[in-house]
DNA sequence: GCTGGAATCAAACGATCGTTTGAGGATACG
DNA sequence: CGTATCCTCAAACGATCGTTTGATTCCAGC
């Protein structure tokens, strides 16, 4: 693809795109850096072991994700007038972004099949870079549902998580006929999405 | 365990086990014949291959699971007096139930992980062994909530599905105290389920 | 009691895995 | 020019994988 990129990120590209087809023990380095076009050893050479790829590979898109989430909740959380909506839209909306630009449209079916894979030390990573994220967002989600016990809370929640994420999963599999389509097939996802989970989290 | 089981239902078993801990390809078949007591040859004597072995561990529980559900739901169905409550539990609890149930608590991980892994070919199969029970569902879904378009209720159905997956997927985990608190905490998660899923099937 | 197919066993097969090695190329600085 | 540092490369390492083989044990049926 871009010949002109560093080896490292050649690396975490086409690791991207195997591991979401693959999984990460059924691609291989050597399946790996010949799609980067790169030599076999230069994986242990820039990221030490294969594991540690994989780590980078979630960080490079989390941190992004983190941090769109956040900003998009600090524009709504604590107001009055801030909705349910507003809310459900800075958790998704950034996730579906995420799962549909350019370059990492594969990352939610990597993300979704952590999510099975790997007995504790990837999920444990995973919720160690969610966690404050998670946290924050329950908080407002408790601040504009105040009806609902801490338990509730806790288990919607984790039901939307699960909605969006199986969601995700499928998101990259549709044929684009254009940018445009395809940002609207987004836009439309996101609006299904908040809907469901609004009703779902506001259910007596 | 139950060392006068036959050597195939001793292979499934322990399959079952190490594929949830371990996924399919993390799973080897040497782990898996010392786990079960039986000869490493014994797997390909048997089965055939590692992955019609994992066909076998899928057909064993899902044809459970699809006969379950479609009794529950044939109770229900086509009745006027029937909610959609009454359609979600015939969904959602014989999943519940095979998930927590004595030999396959471990069996809807490894279904939660087989949504994510294997390309397309046992995706496949799952959706060839599931396709006319969610036809039958879908159906029902359709009666009776007649205002939403047909789009909008797969976008739904996959919602809840979703939701359902990732909550099983986190239901083994649990510590049981008796068998009890099991089976309050099971009708407790289906409680949940259905009143979150009905709320965001009937999202306006 | 003998026989023949089913089942189990230890051992090995070739393939592929992640990782390591050591030599060589490229580039910048003295 | 010399050399130090970063990087790339082909080749090999030991380990583990799924599978196959051929001998051996088991056991019902004539």
């Amino acid at each position: 693809m871009n010949s002109s990129a560093s080896t490292k990120e050649r690396i975490l590209t086409a690791a991207e795109q195997l591991f979401a087809q693959r999984g990460f023990d059924g691609a291989s380095l050597r399946q790996l850096t010949a799609a980067a076009g790169v030599n076999l050893a230069a994986v242990n050479y820039h990221f030490g072991s294969k594991d540690r790829l994989v780590e980078e590979v979630f960080r490079r898109r989390l941190d992004s994700l983190n941090a769109h989430r956040l900003a998009a909740l600090a524009k709504v959380a604590g107001r009055p007038q801030t909705t349910l909506e507003d809310v459900l839209d800075a958790f998704i909306r950034p996730a579906l972004a995420l799962s549909s630009d350019g370059s990492g449209s594969l990352f939610m079916r990597v993300l979704a099949r952590a999510f099975a894979e790997h007995d504790d030390t990837l999920r444990q990573f995973l919720s160690e870079n969610y966690g404050h994220v998670m946290r924050q967002f329950t908080a407002e989600f408790a601040r504009l549902l105040p009806r609902l016990s801490k338990e509730e809370l806790y288990w919607r929640i984790d039901l939307v998580t699960g909605a969006l994420t199986h969601a995700m999963s499928g998101f990259g599999m549709i044929q684009r006929k254009s940018d445009v389509s395809e940002a609207a097939h987004r836009e439309q996802t996101v609006a299904h999405l908040v809907r469901f989970a609004a009703a779902g989290l506001s259910a007596p």
